[in-house]
DNA sequence: TTTAAAATATGAGATTTCTCATATTTCTTT
DNA sequence: AAAGAAATATGAGAAATCTCATATTTTAAA
């Protein structure tokens, strides 16, 4: 049985994903204060960290591990809105809307995660203009990240979309040490949920990549061999 | 020719439109202050007000008018991202993100807008606790816009993202006097570009409503006269 | 007012993508 | 290790949507 283990044994201190995320610009003495107020938990694969419509109690902060964020469709089928990792928050827009989630939130492998308490945290941003920034631009990139997903949902057939998905994927996550295999496992269906079509047409188009040598399909993990080409597949500029 | 007109004729503290922004929330003084921060200018119908890779100056104000921001796809057609009105800000994600402009805006009607000072309102936002939640409400709240279209441009058919274009048409802007009549006017062209379909498939669905006696078409405007097939068709709920 | 241009309308074939059926492979569990 | 379940793979027909062609109507310009 999967379970999730809550105890408190990160320390914002030494934790080396701060420095990427909101809150690098904190003070040492608000970081000390900040991890009081914090509590941390582990999550295996597949778990769900909180779910649509449900009530925000506070800030996620990611230590370590990958999550989705994803909606249910009118028909059932399950939508990725955003991907999550390490040095990122999440659970953020509901929190700063007041807003319940409308997203659900699932472990894409094992997590370690902190989450911090809502009033504390919503506090600490209208004091700290560094941090007050830095979410900011989280929301900003977050929303241009969706605006382009648009266009690209709106104006490009499901080839260009793929190609530009895994692009997106090795954004993200970056690639494993050999330097060309993508660095997160998703399943086709994960990848059909991205990238806005059917499971049957995303397992389709990855094996014309792979007969391309665009790609090389390892099992469940995706090398990328052609970069040039998948940037051209994607058609990405004008 | 058209031509934007430069003057310093609205009054913040009179301002209408101010007491549903995000500056509802400002003390008087600020108010004031804000008020001679400002620079006011009148667009024309179709006149551009800032372009895609500008450098943001400042934050707009809309005072009157409707609004459309956009993006150009890969293969130049036009994707409409998000609609404007009395009362909105715009610019605010390149201003907050440090970034360029991502998008276009175009007036869909002559408009009255006001443009405040980049680094007067970064501050006044810092410093005022009540505008930056209003920001980070704005923003959220665009950002929920936006996930909610990716998941129906992902996962709906052509005539269910048409219902809910119309419906979203009505949520922004809302009916004339008569109370089912869009208070907006979009050429086809433009329907489409939100949607994510071809100005014909726009314009057959139109026509098709029209036939199912869901709207009417009266020359360029359209009226709502079956509001509950209109919210079925679009499949909304589940 | 006439003419030209743009927008709207509609049909029909071409194309893309989906769905359903059915293998095959991989992973889990006993 | 064997069986069952889940994921991946592939084909083929069905359905949705686009594109191109061509009217028709509306708007703008001369």
């Amino acid at each position: 049985m999967k379970a999730s283990r809550v105890h408190n044994d990160l320390n914002c201190a030494t934790c080396t994903s701060r420095h990427q995320s909101v809150f690098a610009g904190l003070p040492s003495d608000k970081i000390i204060e900040l991890n009081n107020q914090k509590s941390c938990t582990t999550y295996k694969k597949g778990q769900v960290i909180f779910s649509e419509n449900g009530i925000p109690i506070g800030l996620f902060c990611i230590n370590s591990g990958k999550i989705k964020l994803t909606t249910t469709g009118p028909d059932g089928k399950e939508q990725i809105l955003r991907l999550v990792k390490g040095g990122d928050i999440m659970g953020y827009r509901a929190l700063l809307s007041g807003d319940r989630y409308h997203c659900n939130a699932v472990a894409l492998e094992d997590c370690s995660i902190c989450i911090i308490d809502k009033a504390y945290f919503l506090d600490l941003a209208l004091q700290n203009q560094a941090l007050c920034i830095a979410i900011f631009k989280k929301i900003s990139e977050d929303l241009k990240k969706a605006e382009e997903h648009i266009v690209s949902l709106s104006q490009k057939n499901v080839r260009e979309r793929m190609a530009e998905a895994l692009l997106f994927f090795k954004a993200t996550y970056g690639f494993e040490a050999d330097n060309s295999t993508l660095a997160v496992q998703f399943s086709r269906e994960e990848i059909a949920d991205f990238v806005g079509t059917s499971t049957e047409s995303a397992i389709r188009l990855l094996s014309e990549f792979n007969g391309d040598k665009i790609i090389e399909l390892v099992g469940k993990k995706i090398r990328i061999i052609n970069l040039d080409k998948l940037v051209k597949t994607a058609n990405l500029y004008y």
